[in-house]
This record gives structure tokens, C-alpha cells and sequence, in this order.
DNA sequence: TCCTAAGTGGAGAGATTTGCTCCGTTTACA
DNA sequence: TGTAAACGGAGCAAATCTCTCCACTTAGGA
């Protein structure tokens, strides 16, 4: 793939993803193409079909998740405390409910494309590690599951009408900060 | 007002509150007249224009909300941990989430027209009332603003992806439990 | 029961939006 | 420097949406 091809690519998520938060999933690709400063024909080459571009937001999203585990990996072992928090904080700042819920908006497991279903999966194994050394060190109730959690950090980090963000840009912050402490044991 | 006129007025805001929840402020007139069981004609004459719509499901929602109220208000003095419970489950069973963002997305304080505005500040006026008689009660921490409860109460009661609502049926009800449980002192 | 003003439905013209392809031009890189 | 790869965007067909017009129906008072 030509250098040049990889860019463009690129661009080209990095915009659906945004679009795809601000408007669900079937935001025109005319949009797409525009915002990512690309011709609509080459959207189309690279993504012949919504199904195609929408694998590739949450393929490349994941990548984004790992970073964030990643990121605090060192630190966990010092300060499991502090730890937590960050990566909740930082995988809050991902909007995981921005993109995720449009990604399989009006849709059933059954027809989500084999790979869709690859990439739910290795999301969840992620989270699940996570989430059970925070109950190992007492940090998280015992009883509360990764499907809970998870979807539940999704739902706090939906998008809030521009009309909230501008009165209250806390809002998101303050949300995890009771989402957490309502975790605690 | 014919009695006939007044029935099918209420089926429009009936079915145009359901669409607004699932689709967004946007959705089609031809498909809110559809749902209501009334022709688009008829969807016009009630209704104007769009904001016309989106204020009477909005002043309709808040008397809902003030049923919520009054259906509480007795049991408050004598249980009002189980009455405040009670109220924070109602009021989310009527998925607020689902209906305020879509009547204000995307629009500025500015923009939104002077009966809005009355609305929002009548809905505020309503569960400040109620918040501060939680915190005199110790069921609240005292630095919890009325917005903040809101808002936040509002996020939680945001529609879940189908996908979302079979899998986890419990999800609103286990959200909301988490989300008082961390708004304790 | 009858009359009339109030209310209704839905076809359809016109405007807008969107999906997708075709093809002449540009560009990376061997 | 040559060529295969990549690009952009005009534009057609199809789908969708808004909003009006007018002939028909009905509630409810006399």
C-alpha cells in the first residue's frame, strides 16, 4: 500500500469516527469524505461498504483501549488506587460511548459481521483483565460484571447536548466520579 | 377544541414523543403522522412548524414529571428514603434522557424560543424542590448541584442500543443504583 | 334529526439529499 | 523517468421529505 494510500486511510477514520459520534452511524459518506479532506471516490475505495469503515473505527478504537492499559500498566503495581482511577478517567476520555453504540446501533448479534464479533470480544477480554484486578484490591464490588461495567462507562460517556457541555463542561468528569465511588464496596 | 381534535392531538404527541426518543428531533413529520394514526394533514394543522411539535411534548413530559412528584409526596414524611428511591426510579422510568437532548441538540440557549425556555425552567424549579429535601435528609451529599442531578439523571436514562437492552435487560435499574449509591454522603 | 363549521386524509409537486460510478488527472516510488 | 497506483469530483438515478390543496367526513348544537 502506498504511503500516500496508508494517509488517506487513515483520515478517513479518524473523521467517521468523529462523525459517527456526533451523528450515529449513518452519517452520510459525502460528510465523511469532506471532513477527512478527501475526494468521495477514494472513500469508497478504501471502504466499498458502511460495514468496512464501521470495522475499521472500532479495529482502530481498540487499539486506542490497549494504549490506555498500556499506559498504566508500571503504575499498578505501586498505586493500584490511583492506577484505577487513571485508566477509568482516560478510557472515560476515549468516549467509548461516542462511537460504540452507533457501531452496532439497530443491530442483533446475529447480524453483526463475523468480525465485528471478533473485535466485541477481544474488547471485553481487555476490560475484564482490568476490571478484576481492581476487585482483587478491593477497589470495585465484588458483584459487578464487565458486560455492567463496561456499558455503563459507555453510557456516561455518551456525547451530552452542546447546550450541557457549554453550561456544565464538568459534567463528564463529575459523572465517573460518582460512577466510581457508587463501584466502591 | 372538538373532542375528536383533542384526541388526535394527544395521539401526535404520543407517538412523536416515541420517534423523537428512538430517532432523534429530526424525525420525519409523514413518519410521526404515520404513528399517531392520523394523516399528515392533520400533523400540520396541530402543529406547524417543528418547534411547535417539540414544545408540546416537552410541556406534556413536564406534567408527567409533576405526577411523579405528587404521587410521592405522601409517603415522603413518613419513609423518605424509600419515597426518594421510589421518586429517582419513576422519574427515570420515564427516560428523560430519551426526550430533553433531542428538543434542545444542538441549539444555544440563545436559539431555543422563549416557551422552552419557560419549560426548562419550570422542570428545574421541580427537582430542585425534591433534591433539597434528599440532602436535609442526609440521602444526598450536600454539594450535589440540581443541574448536576439532572443531567446526570438524564444520561442514565438515555435509550440503549437493542442489542444493549437484550443482553443486559437490567441495565437502566443497575445504572441508576450505582448512580445514587455514589450521590450518598 | 338535520345542518354546518370544524376537522380530516392523502395524493402529489417540488425541493433536497444521498449513493455510487465513471473517467480524466495526479502522484509515489522502483 | 515510466508506470501502476491512487485520486477527485461531476453527475445521474433513486430515495426521501416538506407542505399544500381540496374533496370528503363528522361532531355536536339547534
Amino acid at each position: 500500500m502506498r504511503a500516500d494510500a496508508q494517509a488517506k486511510r487513515e483520515a478517513i477514520i479518524a473523521a467517521a469516527q468523529e462523525l459517527v459520534a456526533e451523528r450515529g452511524a449513518e452519517v452520510p459518506f459525502n460528510q465523511i469524505a469532506a471532513r477527512a479532506g478527501v475526494g468521495i471516490a477514494t472513500l469508497y475505495r478504501h471502504f466499498p461498504t458502511r460495514d468496512d469503515l464501521l470495522l475499521g473505527i472500532g479495529s482502530d478504537f481498540l487499539g486506542r483501549m490497549a494504549a490506555v492499559f498500556d499506559a498504566h500498566a508500571a503504575t499498578w503495581d505501586t498505586d493500584p488506587s490511583s492506577a484505577w482511577s487513571a485508566i477509568a478517567r482516560d478510557l472515560a476520555a476515549l468516549r467509548m460511548g461516542a462511537v460504540f453504540p452507533a457501531l452496532v446501533q439497530g443491530r442483533s448479534l446475529d447480524d453483526l459481521p463475523p468480525a465485528a464479533l471478533r473485535l466485541r470480544a477481544e474488547g471485553i477480554g481487555q476490560v475484564r483483565d482490568i476490571l478484576a484486578r481492581a476487585q482483587a484490591n478491593g477497589l470495585v464490588r465484588e458483584d459487578i460484571s464487565v458486560e455492567h461495567f463496561q456499558i455503563g462507562l459507555g453510557v456516561l460517556t455518551r456525547p451530552l447536548p452542546e447546550l450541557v457541555q457549554s453550561e456544565l463542561p464538568d459534567m463528564h468528569d463529575w459523572l465517573i466520579e460518582v460512577y466510581l465511588r457508587g463501584l466502591r464496596p
